[in-house]
This record gives C-alpha cells, structure tokens and sequence, in this order.
DNA sequence: TCAAACAGGTCATATAGATGACTTGCAGGC
DNA sequence: GCCTGCAAGTCATCTATATGACCTGTTTGA
C-alpha cells in the first residue's frame, strides 16, 4: 500500500533490496509523471528536499543526477532544480535530426496537410503502439520545409484515447513542437524514441507532397516515440528527400 | 611544466577553475590513451588511487562515474575498475546498427573484397579526417553477410601514417571486428562516430558487391569514427540494401 | 576428494559536514 | 533613475567515514 500521493513523503524503508537513492529517483519521477510537479516547476532545495524524504543531501543528489542525466530534470547553479521543460530547442537537439549536408541546422516550417480520426489498419503502427486493428486512431500528415524546401513527409498516428480532444485547430494552432502539445496539452512527456531508417523508391503520395518524381530514392524512418515506462504514444512515419539534406546521428556520448 | 609521467602521481594544485574530479579524470584519460593503461588492465583500488592521487574517495569516485558513463572504464563490483576492452560484444551493440526488420540481430560475416594503398581524392573523407587531396589513405571495401544475404557495402578510408604496417594480410587474419584490430594493433580506440545517412539509387559498382539492379534505392550512411579528442581516425561509406534489413537508432537514453 | 566456511579485497551505498561559486533581490549612495 | 555592493539562497565540489554486497582464493572439515 503506498502512503497517500503527499508531495515528497518521507521515504519508507521498505524497497527491499533497491538502493535507497533509486528508491528516491522513482518518488522524484512518480510525482513528475503525475503532473504533481509540472514542467518548468522548481524543486525546494535540495537541503529541504532531502529532510522531506528523509534521506542525506548525498543520496538527494545521486537520484537527481541520475535524472538530471536523463534530461527530465535541469540544474542551473545558484538558481534552482527545475522539472525540464520541453522548450523547442531541447525537441529540436533530441528529436529532429535533419539537416543540410554541410552541417547547417534549421528550425523547420512545418505545414499540417491533413488530420482525422480513422481505424487503425497499418500493421506496422498497431504493433508498434501496441494496438489492434481498428481501434480508433488520430492520424494527421505534416510536410516540413527547410530552406524553402520540401524536405519530410511525416504521417503521425496517435492512440485516440489518449489524446481525446485534439482537433485539427489546437494541432494547426499550437505554439511550439508536436511533443511540447503532447506535453503541455495532454499531459504525456515522450522520453525516448526508437527509429529504424531504410531507403526506398518514393510512393505517389508522399512524391505529391515533396515535389519528386514517383520513385525518387527517399530515405524512410519509422518511429516509436515511447513515454515513462517505455509506453508506445506516438507512431510516425517520416519520409525524407535526401538530395539536400541528411539524417544525422552520434553515436556514443558526445562528453 | 606538468609532471614526470609516473603512473598517478599526485595531481596538482594548480589546475586553475578547474574541479578537481575533472582533473583527476583528465589524469586517468591521459594515461589511458598513451597506453600506459593498455585495455583490460585492472587500475588501483579506490582508496589506493585516491590515496596516489592526493584525492578523497569520493573525488576519484566521481571522475570514475564519468569514465565510466562515457564506457572508457568498466566496474566490476567485488573485481575492480578496469579499462574498457572493446569485446565483440561492444562494438556490436555500439557500432554496428543494422537488424532484420522483426528485429533479429546478428553477426555480420564480413568478406574483405580490396585493399589498396592510395592518394586520397575524396573531398568529403579529406574533410572528414581532416587531410588534403593527395595525403596518403589506406582503402578497403567489405562486404557484410546477414543471413545468407549481401547486405551492407562498406568502403573504409584510413590516414596511412596512424596505421603503418595494416596488410591486407593482417586485415585479413583478424581475429574479432575492425576497431578491436585498430585497438589492439595500432592503440587506437574508437570512441565515438557520426554519421549522416541519405537514400540514393545504387552506383554500378556497389550494385556488383550487393547483387542488386543499379539505380535500386539503397541507405548511405558516412561514418566519421572518432578517438580520444575527438581525432578523425576513420572514415566510412556504408551502403544498404534495405529490402530485409534496416538501420536502427535509439533516440535519448534508454534509462 | 569435495564442499562448506571463512577471510580479505573490491566496489556500492549512505551519511554528515564544510567551503566555494553563482544568482537574485534589495538597500543605500550617487 | 541608476549603479554599487552586500546578503541570502542555491547548487557544486570536496572531504571523511561507515557499512553492505560481491567476488576470489584458502582453509577447514567430513
């Protein structure tokens, strides 16, 4: 039986055999899944933050650097700890990663070509959300320009019951990024992606929406954009011309 | 005027703005890459590094966390600390990102198709491992093997002067990957890589090597692999046939 | 011979406290 | 109004120490 939701409850002893600073990593993060602790939100400090669970400022801080590492918290010295917000930047660094072949990164224009509510039939997007056939899915097209160009073809599936209440207008309307409305809208913070590229002649529609000719090689990445727990919320499907412009990746940490 | 270069000599009080755990971890790196603490070599006890050092515990401790985030050393608890040795396994999970698309993985055979001693006259891999037109390059092409299958065409370029006395005879003879041959041979070690990948009808001559039609839609992924101080020491040309097989990515820490 | 018990070394976790660096807001002087 | 300087709060670094978990090799005992 947990002890009721109370912000920053001591810690039980419990946790057989967890170490007691996962044990606080998993309070920190419970209450930042639940909305509890907002993003943006400061955290009392650590000296107060450490008396409230009941733990040393040592092991306070092993956990939040642990989730500091994982960019669900941000540190300013002399400021604060902060629940990471999800400004365009971070998205833009973590999730987009196309840019010109000399290295140039641009913030795309993003136009939003199509939206509905329809019954899931790809294959591809119910397993990978881990859904069935025909359950009740939004799916919407965007086409991203870079430079003025036509660049992606992005075609996004969403589990309809977990964004209940998105529409065509709050989508065209947002401010930001897709992942910050995911967030600020609907309450879901996608933490972690799996992609998998392959190339292929490009189809009628997605030719349409890119200018190309029908056949044109076009790289296509498929998507799972995953939330806590490794829970499936997004499935997408980008297409990209790759006369221009690459898909770029580090592997390993860049320090 | 830094010190003799005695193994973990005390670290200096100088290191001006500088934390001291960062300069402890500049002081293990540095001997890690001159070789004094080749791969697999098991270093000093906690408390008898910190001691050697002039540092508390839990200083070296913190430089250590940081080796070991970026997978430089490896703990084991109740064995010891030891420098990273880049096993199969490793590099596998590390660089090598192709899989079936249900997901199998599995060991690529790798049949080495040529190797030349060459002046370099690409620009891109001039750029990339920062020569000129003309510089002397070793140049291989492998074919890799999954499942039966040609599926990947790599074309490797190397600075001739890191990698004096490579045979083709010795590529050859390897016992394990490519980067466990330059670690083990050369004291070089791959640390990290970027790659750019973009979609492109197949060239004549990888067409040849995967068995494919010219012009079939293939997955190009150039590979810059980087060392210590982020020094170009390969450069990369991979071709995909993606029809079975496709390139993989995790976006963000998978925890 | 073989297995159990033990000892000693290693990393893993946790605590407590001190000092420094950085940021912010405010009081006071110009 | 504006700047300076200070004070308080925050994170960053560092030390010192204690205990537990884990691994290995050796000793002990049946």
């Amino acid at each position: 039986m947990p002890p009721p939701a109370t912000l920053f409850s001591p810690i039980a002893p419990e946790a057989a055999g967890m170490p007691l600073y996962r044990t606080v990593k998993r309070a920190l993060l419970r209450e930042i899944e639940s909305g509890q602790l907002p993003p943006g939100e400061a955290l009392p400090s650590e000296a107060v933050l450490a008396g409230a669970f009941g733990v040393s400022v040592g092991t306070l801080r092993h956990a939040v650097d642990e989730l500091v590492a994982e960019h669900i918290l941000v540190r300013r010295q002399g400021r604060g700890t902060f629940v990471a917000t999800h400004g365009a930047d971070r998205f833009l660094f973590q999730f987009f990663h196309v840019e010109r072949s000399d290295g140039l990164r641009e913030v795309p224009q993003v136009e939003l070509l199509a939206f509905e509510r329809v019954r899931l039939d790809d294959d591809n997007a119910a397993t990978a959300l881990g859904l069935r056939p025909g359950d009740a899915v939004l799916q919407f097209d965007n086409r991203l320009v870079l430079q003025g160009r036509p660049v992606v073809h992005d075609r996004i599936t969403l589990p309809a019951p977990l964004f209940k209440g998105l529409t065509e207008k709050r989508l065209r309307e947002r401010p930001g990024t897709i992942y910050q409305l995911y967030q600020s809208e609907f309450g879901i913070t996608v933490v972690r992606a799996q992609e998998r590229a392959r190339a292929l002649g490009c189809d009628r529609g997605t030719a349409r929406v890119l200018g190309l000719a029908p056949g044109t090689p076009v790289l296509q990445v498929r998507r799972s954009a995953l939330t806590f727990g490794d829970k499936p919320v997004e499935y997408r499907v980008s297409t990209l011309h790759t006369a221009v412009h690459e898909y770029v990746h580090t592997l390993s940490r860049p320090t």
